[in-house]
DNA sequence: AAACCTCTCTACCAAATGGTAGAGAGAGGA
DNA sequence: TCCTCTCTCTACCATTTGGTAGAGAGGTTT
């Protein structure tokens, strides 16, 4: 069929989506298998089991976060800007793929079968990150806190506002392209207003 | 067997623990019904089918959420002191009872099958906290913003921090008594700094 | 006692699911 | 030409799943 790419990739692809979307219990063989305009079995000839294909769709997501960390890391900002640029880049990606954020909701959830792997991938930039934070209290152009948990609060809000659509539409936040872009400038906001280092108590 | 918890409940229980854990997907009805020690065809005599439970589940889940904040918000506190005792509640909610939490997760997910359910229970309360954060900020207790955009990143960071066991064990926080007082400690100031009406910009 | 209601059970069932076995088609090398 | 390797297919299977049908036990009402 679409010989432009390969079926394995076009599977990966198919179960990115859906394990993000539904959730891995929720998504069939035969469904996926149905998306991709494949037999069933074809997929079992690339990845051996279905667990099998989950951890490759979590190597391929946990590959695609990093290299965006790193590339945006890299362009050397300091302080709250580069905070901002990152939640930038979240924001982005939540709007352009939100199977992705969803893919880590789903194996970070508390009964999920590979807690590990997803960890072992992103660690060492999660420790970049805190290193960063670090470094940033120490030259004064952050708020002086725990980096762990100031990172912990930084993911919690930003994979939150960026990716929960549904809570969104129950404070009736539209997903208007328009709501999309007030609610990332009131997101940078909230993150600055609490990382600020200027505080009084 | 256990007859001081009449059946039904003791299903309901079960069920919210198991769906909010695992999901809805993953969890079956046979599961079910093994832990509550009872045939599964006795559930399906309480509840006509799956996901006529999943709603239930979904109402009572609803009902304790909104008790818990009523009665929160019946204390008539205001500005940062307000948002704190909830924030307080919601941490105590996660830390005794994580499958509630858990189960908001299931039903906000994108590709939930019960979107509004959950909504048409906790709407009103929804509506009350923007009024409340509204009129705070006219007040000049809070820092000037949107309030639909800031209930949102309140929520996000809020439940985040609370329950995002496997999030805090990647960025090596561990799950110890200590740690997580120092964990609600450094939210608490997360969202003060969030809060604080005193911003220079 | 008879009828009824509430609750839990045994016995099934059709569909879906993850997975196995192996055939066939096509390309490329010997 | 023949062989081999890669890839996708058809055919099948055991298990699990949500759900139906209906019996039986125990209590309450008539």
């Amino acid at each position: 069929m679409n010989n432009l790419v390969p079926t394995r990739q076009r599977v990966l692809d198919a179960a990115l989506s859906a394990f993000g979307t539904y959730g891995y219990s929720a998504t069939s063989l035969d469904a996926l298998a149905a998306q991709t305009g494949v037999r069933k079995q074809t997929i079992l000839y690339y990845f051996p089991s279905k667990q099998a294909l989950f951890d490759s769709v979590i190597d391929a997501a946990a590959y695609d976060l990093v290299e965006l960390f790193e590339q945006e890391a890299s362009r050397g900002l300091t302080g709250i800007d580069q905070v901002e640029a990152i939640v930038r880049r979240i924001f982005r990606l939540a709007v352009n793929r939100p199977e992705l954020l969803g893919l880590i909701r789903e194996v970070t959830r508390p009964g999920s079968i590979t807690a590990g792997r997803l960890s072992a991938h992103v660690g060492p930039t999660v420790e970049r990150a805190r290193l960063f934070l670090e470094s940033e209290m120490e030259a004064g152009r952050l708020r002086r806190s725990d980096p762990s948990m100031l990172l912990l609060s930084l993911y919690s809000t930003v994979v939150g506002v960026a990716s929960e659509l549904e809570v969104q539409r129950a404070m009736g936040i539209g997903p208007s392209r328009r709501a999309t872009v007030v609610r990332r400038a009131e997101l940078t906001r909230f993150v600055r207003a609490a990382l600020d280092r200027a505080r009084r108590y």
